[in-house]
DNA sequence: TTGTATTTTCAATTTTTTCTGAAAATTAAA
DNA sequence: TTTAATTTTCAGAAAAAATTGAAAATACAA
């Protein structure tokens, strides 16, 4: 028999489990998830207490949960301190992380690779040619996640439900 | 002017830092980036000289990656050591990761979302009922997820275009 | 067998990342 | 103002991850 305190803890630690492995910081993702499943918004004492961390890593992984996107300020009238919630809407984390993500990582890959290709656009030898090659065919794929991230990135529930109801 | 091995260093680079924000080690996708654009099968040797770095650490990236199903060990008749090569096609790369994501980490959080929600089925309490709602939502997320990787991982190319190209 | 090439392992080290905690800065009430 | 609450910063500490290099294990030709 447990009391909701654990298992929510359970969840927190599997949810950071998780975010480790696509190569987000855990204590990001722990704070995330113990946004996710508090119904009202919390301070950074909360977290802190919450999740035993000290001030400055807290207040660190927020500000970054912010600038993600993923996290919102909420002003609290009459209340000094800050008060932060997450968007508890599961598709609407995945169309923020889309969006960011293209933003951050593919769109540099791609603008990377296309001086790749302009660095060896003249070499002539069999073997930059192959290369070339080999190049071009990530760029386009590169490209064909840019504009699926693209999509996602602007979507509504319904249209990504949609969507990859289609796709199954 | 550059010469093409200094443009393939170049993309190795690239490709390192694209891993490193998905997750996954540099040296691993610095690895895997190398023998993308290698006409021929390639040796530990070979890798450590171009990487500079240790035996030790081209031998046990190279193993995570074959673990991986993204690089294959190839036998070339009468010679002594081991040669390496991967899938060239971005397409198929994508589905051997996908394949694996799932088996690695989607379906343990699936796994640990249904223990969790076993956990507080008896709680009966308003805030264990908005957690168990909350938990049900991302659990049907991450079963979609589920869904969508499997799909992909036994994907081929033109189908996997298709419907890419369908979503956008 | 024996010797040599090659692969594998792993303790020790280095590097990178994350975290702490306290001081400085900011904000706003008194 | 002054004072107290709160947020922000950041140098140093701790923890985690990656890497080295050499010894041990293995594979295989002679």
């Amino acid at each position: 028999m447990s009391d909701l305190a654990d298992v929510q803890n359970k969840f927190i630690g599997h949810w950071g489990t998780l975010g480790s492995a696509w190569g987000v910081n855990k204590t990001m993702t722990q704070i995330h998830a113990l946004l996710m499943v508090s119904t009202d918004p919390v301070t950074t004492d909360d977290i802190m207490e919450r999740l035993s961390i000290s001030r400055g890593n807290a207040h660190s992984n927020i500000k970054e949960l912010v600038n993600w996107g993923i996290v919102k300020q909420v002003i609290i009238p009459g209340e000094r301190k800050d008060y932060y919630t997450a968007e508890k809407e599961p598709w609407k984390l995945l169309c923020t992380v889309a969006r960011e993500r293209k933003r951050r990582e593919i769109e540099p890959a791609i603008d990377a690779l296309e001086e790749c290709l302009e660095d060896i656009s003249g070499l002539k030898s069999k073997d930059a040619k192959a290369f070339k090659q080999q190049l071009t065919e990530i760029q386009e794929f590169l490209q064909m996640a840019d504009r699926v991230f693209s999509r996602l990135g602007k979507a509504e529930r319904s249209s990504v439900l949609k969507w990859l109801t289609k796709l199954i």
